[in-house]
DNA sequence: CTGAAAGCGCTTACAG
DNA sequence: CTGAAAGCGCTTACAG
């Protein structure tokens, strides 16, 4: 392979200005020794020849890349997805909106992003973690890309943080403040509305927040003599369409609907929504339903989802400051960030209602 | 800035498999040399040090990063669009389809992606620009990120290829055969539904595939007699929200409804239809409308969207593909490559009727 | 403030 | 097949 012919370098610009290639550098990097007159001459040499320094040769020099590596999972889009549940891309928003906070952190720094995506039904291959790992400084990992022995592995090379899993004695974690938003949203619903009987409509099994919000829910009911439900039969995957199936199977085997259900995420609660209104019942007048995350489509399902705000965005924001500053060396003072999360009530969870919002279609 | 303490390297691997370290880089690169003997003590001490070849070193050694850069528009929702239209994000989808076949491709031959957004209100800053540039071997970039003549400038840098833009002499273009398929659109909707007045509602007025498509609805219509409306009037950005902007303006200002608006995309033709339907107009029973993309909103739209479906995928892999070729040193045959399209008949445009889709909430 | 020179960690002719 | 050595294009002590 070669490259395009013609390989400006820096000695180009230095003979071009008259000056040494460790002046044209200092100029470059913005250094403050070289005087007006030489950074003058070093900045025209550059405009006029169009020059751009090589990374690859910073990087070497300099042992900083200015590039970190992001690994998140993504779902496309098969004829096994129900086609109401299209929006089901929606479900994507969480992990989307968490990356632009990377994004813009990391524009802050100067960092620009290897983004890699692996299909949620496959595993990062390692070969590819490799690539990843030698062409960035620091590796961002989503929820449930690797498993903890191999992040412990990872970050034995090379500082990784991870998004919404656990920390590792090698790796920091950043979640948002799972147990205390599902304990205050399940005691709202104990406390205004008088549910009894509480399902967990749960994530993925291996999901740390899925895992925590069962546990708060389970306590909290636990506390005030309710009744928690959770297991296999309410085990969903965070997408619309397990939301629907959930509900669907438990209608089908004629269980009766708890007074209320919690969901492990609004994408969930979206299909259960759906499935419940697809066999006559009213929420929340039927059944009490809430989500988790406030992401748009929340506010505007029908009705409005009671739900929790996580900060999403700040999540990844911090996510990368916190890389940033293993990357420069530092050592991370806790290994789990915790941000804090905001019950948010809306009618779905029988608090005040609101005009149905328009359809789409 | 210092990075992890235990910086491994080729010399230690080659240390402690007792070969050098051009035995290591060959068994690394999977070169037919070295043979099993030297191979296997090579891989064992790669295994034991978890060692993982730093790109950088690589990338300036070989002439190859194994990386390009991919900037595209993103819109982010603020207070100025409609709740709605919160499905505007899937306005995203169009680009984010197209990366997943970039994504696709690029994997095929072991490069990775560098992604950078800009909001799609600004421009792409040039320090930016330089940054990528310095740390990809080519650059892919969508629509309406840099003019023509930065364009050009970046493209005698390095190797460029754009999408849905227009070709220079220095980069590439892919595009879908914008011409062929919105003539054959608009020759249906004469031929088949008897349209006289047909109105084109456009995308940005500097989006190449929209003036392109502006100019195929023009002589369709003129070919036949019949009338093309466009303009001010019709000007759209590809958005949900400016679909309705334009009907309603229109409605406003009490102007008569064409037979048939030909939309620029999906999405605007999303809007309009939300549009026309809340003003109480029928579709297609007092106005025909067809959109651009076939996208997977139009297929669920009610009524369903007669459009011209595109291969984005197909069409980014194709970008990466062209972009891939000129790094590895070979001269692009052509500038401009082309995919076919394909008219999609649903009943939006009075075509066979189906029964509408369900609405989510 | 400025320059000559070493060195970052690899790959790859060049010899053997 | 294998190794010693040059070189990729920068940054940065080290002198002056």
């Amino acid at each position: 392979m070669k490259s395009k012919d013609q390989a400006l370098t820096i000695y180009d610009v230095a003979q071009r200005a008259g000056v040494s290639i460790a002046s044209v550098s200092r100029v470059l990097n913005g250094h403050t020794s070289p005087r007006p007159e030489t950074r003058e001459r070093v900045l025209q040499a550059v405009a006029e020849l169009g020059f751009v320094p090589d990374g690859a040769a910073r990087a070497l020099s300099s042992r900083l890349k200015e590039v970190v590596a992001v690994v998140y999972r993504q779902l496309w889009l098969d004829d096994t997805v129900e086609p109401v549940f299209e929006s089901e891309a929606e479900n994507l928003a969480f992990v989307d909106v968490m990356n632009r906070g990377i994004e813009v952190a990391a524009r802050h720094k100067g960092f620009d992003l290897l983004m890699s995506s692996v299909d949620v039904h496959d595993h990062l291959p390692v070969a590819r973690l490799h690539s990843l790992a030698g062409k960035s400084d620091g590796v961002l990992l989503h929820d449930r890309v690797l498993n903890p022995s191999a992040i412990v592995r990872l970050a034995e090379r090379l500082p990784v943080v991870t998004l919404a899993a656990t920390p590792t004695r090698a790796s920091v974690n950043v979640v948002g403040d799972n147990a205390t938003g599902m304990r205050e949203l399940v005691r709202h619903l104990i406390e205004a509305h008088d549910a009894r009987t509480i399902a967990f409509l749960s994530g993925h099994a291996d999901s740390p927040d899925s895992v925590m919000r069962t546990k708060a829910v389970q306590e909290t009911a636990a506390d005030y003599g309710a009744t928690a439900l959770t297991g296999p039969a309410w085990q969903g995957e965070y997408s619309a369409n397990s939301g629907a199936r959930v509900i669907r199977n438990l209608l089908d085997a004629r269980n009766p609907l708890p007074d209320a259900i919690a969901c492990a995420n609004d994408q969930s609660a979206l299909g259960a929504v759906y499935a419940l209104r697809a066999r006559g019942y009213r929420i929340p007048d039927d059944v009490l339903i809430t989500g988790f995350d406030d992401m748009p489509l929340a506010r505007h399902l029908n009705p409005p989802l009671t739900t929790v705000r996580q900060p999403v965005q700040q999540m990844g924001a911090l996510a990368f400051d916190a890389l940033y500053s293993m990357i420069d060396g530092k050592r991370p003072e806790q290994r789990q960030l915790t941000l804090p999360v905001e019950v948010v009530l809306r009618s779905s969870c029988g608090c005040e209602q609101q005009a149905p919002v328009r359809t789409l279609t």
